[in-house]
DNA sequence: TATTTTCGTAACCAAACGGTTACTTATGGA
DNA sequence: TCCATAAGTAACCGTTTGGTTACGAAAATA
């Protein structure tokens, strides 16, 4: 499963948030959502079949954790077109600086 | 149509990028891919739908603009997550610095 | 041991998605 | 005027999506 897909159900983009602050376990998951439990396991399926969230099992309980680092596809490809929704002016003005050399420097 | 539901697949990613370099009529679009005319007008419709396209009609053709702008809302979802896939250490080290005031400023 | 709790999963369903073919409309050019 | 080209759109189709209910397995608890 794509990552852009995967964050494209509003539902799976509101597990995410969710996880960002905490891992849980499914049941504590689905509590904060208007479906039911099953269709809560799906999107956490969906989730680590991408990569997104990974899951430990102790006891009973199955704890999710959310892996933001995935999102870097997502981050890389938007960046890209960064200057048109930010006030930053141009990628180019992110070039390092160029300093003279001095003719003394080995 | 959601913005992030817009680019979840990958030949409206395609066309995006493609536009991004310039203002294509519909044909030169379809032009680029291995689908009919109709599949690319479907998902043109669904880019104008949710502002990432805009149309101009010119003679008997029709140019596609993308409108970059409207990724901010992918923007700025991802870039709250943005130190977990980039080298940032964190957020707050884009606080701006402080410095000490002499105490004969105004 | 019997019961409760947590969770996965199978089966099902309606709606949406992503493509096609066939047809129509509008514009430009011979 | 007649034809070619650009593009929209309707109808259709198979697959995927996002939900449900029903059931079963494993672990904790009475």
């Amino acid at each position: 499963m794509d990552v852009f897909q995967a964050i494209a159900d509003p539902t799976r983009r509101q597990i995410i948030s969710l996880l960002a602050n905490a891992s849980l376990p499914v049941n504590a998951v689905a509590h904060n959502f208007d479906m039911t439990r099953p269709a809560i396991s799906k999107h956490l399926r969906i989730l680590t079949k991408c990569g997104l969230v990974t899951i430990r099992k102790e006891g009973r309980e199955r704890y999710c954790t959310v892996v933001l680092s995935q999102l870097a596809a997502i981050g890389h490809w938007v960046i890209q077109y960064q200057h048109f929704w930010t006030d930053v002016p141009d990628p180019a003005a992110y070039r390092r600086p160029t300093y003279k050399r001095r003719k003394d420097d080995q």
